[in-house]
DNA sequence: CGGCCCATGCGCGAAACTGCGTAGCCGCGG
DNA sequence: CCGCGGCTACGCAGTTTCGCGCATGGGCCG
């Protein structure tokens, strides 16, 4: 499948954060092997400081390439459990996909993390190649998260076009009612649905109400 | 949210495959003590012996009722594992969620477990709440994909209904073009085109095109 | 030979789409 | 205060598309 990744969406990066240099200069040397970019962090609060920063007043919206977060479980302060919760609350887990590291094989830890949506838990020590392809891989979904991203940013942006009153009209558009009970429902003339409709076409881009559904659909999807 | 069952949907059943009689037993006899049916199976091979007389030529296809499998990892013969290979390539997952129970901890295995779908992996030994706790949670998610496949069968059912020509004719139509293209673009007459679509309608029960396009984007979600 | 599928023609009434013009309500800025 | 633009709302008229009943004909199959 999609084992490269599309170059118009930016050269990814991996971000590491593990308390220990070592592991964090291992790590970047043998992703530098691989001819992947890096950045490492000491502890979660300073991936977090860094994040914060990042996402602030900046418009663009966090991973703005393919990149993904290698996370050591165990750390002193927070700890990589608690960064990874607050990640998933906030809904970055498909744009960043974690890929967890840690020593002591904790089952049921493991399993909560992947059930929550973790990319992967990868146990200490571990062979390059896996821990390499696995990076890979947590690129390629970020890629994609982050392509489907943009076009469902683009039709949020044309939603946000839209009236309020539009809005109300599109609803029951594409629940598939006619105009004239439209025009009934809201107590307002066939040709002023009409008129919204049009208008509701025009900024969405389509060319009938089979097409906006189709849109809506889609986008309820993603 | 749906904690408990609906009860339209029949009796809840728990299959247990585990080559120890005493495991079975015991969790026999704990599940039945929090009112819950189980069947037993000495091994992996026993249980699909089974599985495809339940659903070789019967009708009622499998899991009629909710239900989930609680599965050993480690058995002589046929491993759970494998079991659990099959019935994942079998689609059969969601409507029988799969409960490992492991001895030993092997991290990789589990993580690799539940990222192809399982739904839980417990060690043993366990607190008799956590599993059957687990249980209940695999039993409402069963249901849950037990309701869901209810009414797409219907729509699949329906859609069997279609002649070659309609399925052609209602491709175009949820593609949201107007009857004249269609008819150009299959080289037929309006007239029949109207035909196909009015026939297509009616199987599908629905009253528009924008209705048909809604039911179809809702198939293809679930 | 019936039954089913596909295809078509004619015609009517309803619905949809468009262009053109009107109008009240608001809020922003000169 | 006035003007202008955006939003909502209508009406009229003309064209196109739709939905549907009615009728016809050919091909295929049991």
């Amino acid at each position: 499948m999609p084992l490269n990744l599309d170059p118009a969406l930016g050269i990814p990066v991996v971000y590491l954060v593990d308390d220990e240099d070592v592991v964090r200069d291992a790590l970047a040397w043998l992703l530098r092997s691989r001819r992947l970019l890096s950045e490492g962090f000491a502890s979660a609060d300073a991936f977090e400081a860094w994040l914060a920063d990042k996402s602030a007043p900046g418009r663009p919206a966090f991973p703005a390439a393919p990149a993904c977060l290698v996370l050591d479980v165990r750390m002193p302060g927070t700890s990589g459990l608690t960064l990874f919760e607050r990640l998933a609350e906030r809904g970055l887990l498909p744009l960043l996909p974690v890929i967890f590291l840690t020593g002591h094989g904790d089952v049921p830890t493991a399993v909560a993390a992947v059930k929550r949506g973790a990319f992967d838990f990868v146990e200490k020590p571990f062979s390059n190649n896996t821990l390499v392809d696995r990076v890979e891989l947590a690129l390629a979904a970020s890629a994609q998260a982050l392509a489907a991203r943009l076009d469902h940013d683009l039709n949020q942006r044309a939603l946000a076009e839209l009236t309020e009153r539009e809005r109300e009209v599109m609803r029951l558009v594409v629940e598939g009612r006619p105009n004239k009970l439209i025009a009934d429902e809201l107590a307002i003339s066939v040709r002023t649905v009409e008129v919204h409709r049009a208008r509701i076409f025009d900024k969405m881009n389509v060319k009938s109400a089979v097409e906006l559904a189709n849109l809506l659909a889609a986008m309820g999807r993603s």
